[in-house]
DNA sequence: TTAAGTATTATTGTATACAATTATACGTTA
DNA sequence: TAACGTATAATTGTATACAATAATACTTAA
């Protein structure tokens, strides 16, 4: 859920996307204070839905609380971004697994379409677009999963991602291009219903991808840290 | 956290963590509505603080929304249950590797010294005490991973299960005697530092402990189901 | 000038009041 | 009686007021 969804009734829900849409995209950036008060007057809504919205970001871990009750921004670190991943590759793995089992072949057209659209905007400078249809491809499964707990968490996990490539742009490098194609190997090897290999091969797809996101953050970290010193 | 946290300062964690044993203990049972009115005038608190419990609560899934956003206390299922202990094998398998990575002698210890209790304690009619400590050899284990996010996962996972535990009492019978012993050998295997094997051997702990909980789940469900028709 | 202590302000926590919505009860009509 | 519509009540959503607490600014003494 990271798309904006706007059939939004509530306050509470409009200032729960508007607040986390601000943290992903670093218009809040990390170790922010955030005072209720003023966010809920630039929300223009009352503080009571604004708390809530405020409490479930919490948990999710997009805003951290300070020993004193007072909020902030959550802190990003090389560590914590090697964490999400190496769990985001466990249930990735679980998911692919589900989906192997459930895929009709209506779900595989679909997508073999992003493999196909991934494939054909390989080498092209729109590493956007690639990224977009990877992004489609897993979100795919989830759906063809049909595992709710698991693609809660998975949800959650590429929402903190997300905010970890923004601030910090990855790398847009030919070292990508592998990664990508493993969508057309994953695809292949659901195809042959093969269990075990499509786990282990969507696992190691995602240690990839970790590895180009470690790597630009312990960057970055080296970069600003001494700050807080 | 299923033990009960005592240092609770503020209502709104009051009230979390008593609604939250109410729903484990089953006194709330599945399906029942929640009136924050009248849950707040047994808690002796005001909805403002209830409703961010209850918030948080149904973020963590042991409370539900109704299409009119109404909340009930969440159902229980088969297939629920099933995928929790996925999840849990996964992430109870990453975090025993890094456990192992990092465990000191003091760590190890601690570990051997729940073993020599379910050791003792097998093959007496103290399940519950077996239980007890089998919990703590893995708690021990998320402290010493330190895998923040893996472990807030785990516990949310735990609480969920425990729940399942409470309202459909698992058999406690001679079957869950191999899996206690799976402690004494996951330890073994930390000591060798095999990290590979440390994984595997911890997710079948797991499955085996799946499927005890999964059959006694089918027997309950298929014995009240119906119910709805 | 610094340190400690106190007053002031800022901020969060909780209760309550009211508005909006949904469910229920009741009566009317076919 | 069944179906519909309306009035009433129950419940949730939001705003606001006030209380509790933490941070800051200020004053005074050494």
């Amino acid at each position: 859920m990271t798309s904006p969804n706007y059939q939004q009734k509530s306050a509470k829900d409009y200032a729960y996307f508007e607040v986390k849409e601000l943290i992903i995209k670093g218009e809040l950036p990390p170790e922010e204070a955030i005072i209720e008060e003023k966010l809920a007057t630039l929300l223009e809504i009352s503080r009571t839905p604004l708390r809530e919205a405020l409490q479930r970001l919490e948990w999710e871990g997009l805003v951290s609380r300070r020993k004193n009750g007072r909020l902030e921004v959550a802190s990003i670190s090389t560590s914590e971004l090697r964490e999400l991943f190496k769990i985001r590759s466990a249930l990735e793995g679980i998911i692919v697994v589900h989906a192997t089992k459930k895929a009709t072949n209506e779900d595989l057209e679909k997508l073999e379409d992003c493999v196909q659209m991934i494939n054909l905007l390989s080498g092209s400078d729109r590493v956007d677009d690639i990224l977009q249809y990877g992004k489609a491809f897993h979100n795919i499964l989830y759906e063809i999963s049909d595992l709710e707990t698991s693609v809660r968490i998975l949800r959650q996990l590429n929402d903190h991602i997300d905010r970890y490539r923004r601030l910090v742009p990855f790398e847009k490098t030919k070292s990508q291009k592998p990664i990508q194609s493993d969508h057309d190997l994953i695809l292949k090897i659901m195809r042959e219903k093969d269990l075990d290999k499509v786990a282990s091969v969507m696992e190691e797809h995602i240690m990839k991808s970790a590895e180009i996101a470690i790597t630009a953050v312990t960057k970055y970290e080296s970069g600003i840290s001494k700050r807080n010193d």
